[in-house]
DNA sequence: CCGTCTTGGTAGCATGTTGCAACCAGGCCT
DNA sequence: AGGCCTGGTTGCAACATGCTACCAAGACGG
């Protein structure tokens, strides 16, 4: 087959979140439904992406449990889309991909969409890896370790 | 045009690093890269991914200034691949997309791959979402500044 | 209800991208 | 020199993406 490669199998949850998550659409659908999109329309306009493409994104996505298909909130009979307990807990991907963002791909003061504590108004603290016992570990502090997949 | 679209001038930063990255193939490659992996070669079989694949995204990766080209590190006549401090700045999102696949991918007790600390040979800690002073951060609890576009 | 607008899609097509397999050049090794 | 390893490139078939047009059901004013 020429199917695109498949990761659900791997002993890697970076490959199978990779996988689950399925392109990057997917993941900016989950940064808007994050900032309060709900509707489909309102992921339209936002992204701009082609209505078919989005309709496929957000199938898969709720057939991965990441968002779910409710009845809308305003009592019209269309549905929205809103992220399930699993969607949330990808709160600290996007933050890392948005802090990552920021320090790389932005000239010194050159505007962009920021992320804020809503009490003070203020940005967030950077995402720090840490050990069980709380030191700061850089990539070279850490090591995988190898799980052999049962035959 | 029916090019895939990007978003390198989006005022997003989540955006701009999704543009960076590419694809998810090249999201692997860090990965792997975080794991020790420098040569075409190590890529390749810890991948599976076809060579032509691997040279395109090794290529757009040293590129975008995610990895370098350098010598091989043996004295052989090879070249690696290595992190740069852009690419070294990558390690939360791996590391949250790693937390969440092993939190919503894999069974009680289902073997995978782990990232430990070094030094005491334990699992990470959980990445949190902190505001400046030190609270922890649900979605709920910040919002997205938006700024305006310049035309 | 009746016509019309909005919402949320589907269908068809051109083009781009992916993956596989075959091939190949240059390093390395004895 | 001969043969194997490394690190690719090339060609092709299948699949995915994006665009535009179309469409059905819900909302809505009269």
């Amino acid at each position: 087959m020429v199917t695109r490669t498949r990761f659900d199998d791997s002993d890697c949850p970076v490959a199978r979140s990779v996988d689950a998550i399925g392109d990057w659409w997917s993941l900016l659908i989950v940064r808007d439904a994050f900032d309060g999109s709900r509707r489909f329309g309102e992921f339209q306009r936002s992204l701009g992406v082609a209505k078919n493409i989005l309709t496929a994104r957000l199938r898969t996505l709720v057939e991965g449990g990441v968002l779910a298909s409710v009845p809308a909130s305003d009592g019209s009979a269309y549905r929205e889309y809103v992220l399930t307990p699993k969607g949330e807990a990808l709160f600290p991907v996007i933050v890392a991909l948005r802090q990552w963002g920021e320090e790389n791909f932005f000239a010194p003061g050159e505007p962009h969409s920021e992320l804020v504590d809503r009490r003070q108004g203020r940005p967030l603290r950077a995402l720090e890896v840490l050990s069980e016992d709380g030191r700061r570990l850089t990539p070279e502090d850490t090591t995988v370790h190898k799980v052999a997949r049962p035959e």
